[in-house]
DNA sequence: TCAAAAGTGTTCTGCATACACCCATGT
DNA sequence: ACATGGGTGTATGCAGAACACTTTTGA
């Protein structure tokens, strides 16, 4: 630390955006245009600027690409193996965040080309070390989705039990039993009965409710620990 | 990415070096012997060398200051605000470790002046940022000590279920019912009862137990979760 | 004989699990 | 009328929590 000699390496975040369509957990990716690794997937990411802080250049590199605020973003783990970039001793911290596939667009001032929600269950190789990087965020993602009710946030306002257990069973990558299920979500209280159904669906309509954010926020001040 | 004037920043490790000592959760802190924040006292840690990976970097701050290998590391999070170091952009990465108290010794070619235990209940202000830093750690050992048996490793080889018991208590900073924690211990398998017994206690000496560490790796991989 | 910690079982309660049928709607 | 998912209750087992007395040793 005793002359600027040290200060020659380069440090950037890459931010693993998860988002859920009905189906499938997905992840937003970008394809590279320029060396190294061109035309490759890749977890979106950028340097970190002068004079902003590394969850600020997180929130930057999400709104550029997405043109959103992330509903929830978290540090996982970093990275900075010697050989990792070719250019010389870069660092990467890596983040995850959720967002709301409905809400997005790819942004037009976008620094990416080209940008693709992927299924988590089928990414080829990607650049750099971003398949290890991606193998951290989403077991991050798993451990937070079972101790805090962020799964809400990936659905839209209104939503029936079936899609928030499908969401579950997505992430977790296991089923549940219905009833089971209903029963523990019902007893956490958590949920706002809004007194509409489904509409046009050729089956019995499901009840829509809404997650009691307000709620939620008062029962963890007073101890209250959320588990699926 | 496109020049080497990106090359401008700093990355240095700091590891919070956890130890137990029959009473306390300790923490072994450096007095700084320049400046800035000379004479505070500060997390151990140090610049990443040019061509050492990080984790190598913090087994070498731990080696040069304590002689020990690490009995456990664990990487936590990355700090970088804009104005955290007075010379310029300097990123750390936080790890956390256990050691044994009972094996260290000040490592006479040590790069501190001061090294010493100080119970984690009263921590002064710590240079820098490294107040927030070691409570981020401090967060991060308290969720693994519940998940994983790395408690066994701060005691003595031969303990007995008493030592352990207060271990976790010291720790998780809770009191547990004797009995019940007895049980629990029992039901897990993981102790091999060594036929020895406190010598010259006055009181009723206590059975010796050992870790079962190969037994633990073996359940481990057939799903066996350790839990506290 | 006293003080100090070791050691030991049972009861109760609540939560996780397993499990099967009727309901409302669109086609 | 049929296909599709929505919605509901009970019985069982297991694990966590509460709880008090006897034992062994050194002083």
């Amino acid at each position: 630390m005793d002359s600027k000699t040290n200060f020659n390496y380069s440090v950037s975040v890459d931010c693993v955006i998860f988002g859920y369509d009905t189906v499938d957990l997905k992840v937003l990716l970008i394809k590279r245009g320029e060396q190294p690794y061109i035309n490759q997937w890749a977890i979106p990411g950028d340097l970190i600027h002068a004079n902003e802080g590394i969850q600020e250049s997180v929130q930057r590199v999400l709104k550029d690409l997405t043109g959103l605020s992330s509903l929830y973003l978290e540090q996982v783990k970093t990275f900075g193996d010697v050989g990792r970039h070719p250019l010389g001793r870069v660092f990467t911290i890596s983040y995850y965040s959720l967002i709301k596939i409905s809400d997005y667009k790819l942004h037009p001032s976008s620094f990416a080309k080209e940008a693709k929600w992927h299924s988590v269950k089928r990414l080829g190789e990607l650049a750099f070390d971003h398949n290890k990087i991606f193998a951290a965020c989403k077991e991050a993602l798993v451990n937070s989705v079972k101790t805090k009710p962020i799964g809400f946030e990936l659905l839209p306002k209104k939503f029936t039990l079936s899609k928030l257990q499908s969401l579950y069973e997505a992430i977790l990558q296991e089923k549940f039993d219905k009833r089971n299920f209903r029963k523990k979500i019902n007893s956490m209280g958590l949920l706002i009965d809004t007194d509409e159904f489904q509409k046009s669906v050729s089956h019995r309509p499901a009840k829509l409710y809404k997650f009691n954010k307000e709620k939620y926020e008062k029962l963890k001040e007073r101890g209250f620990s959320f588990e699926i």
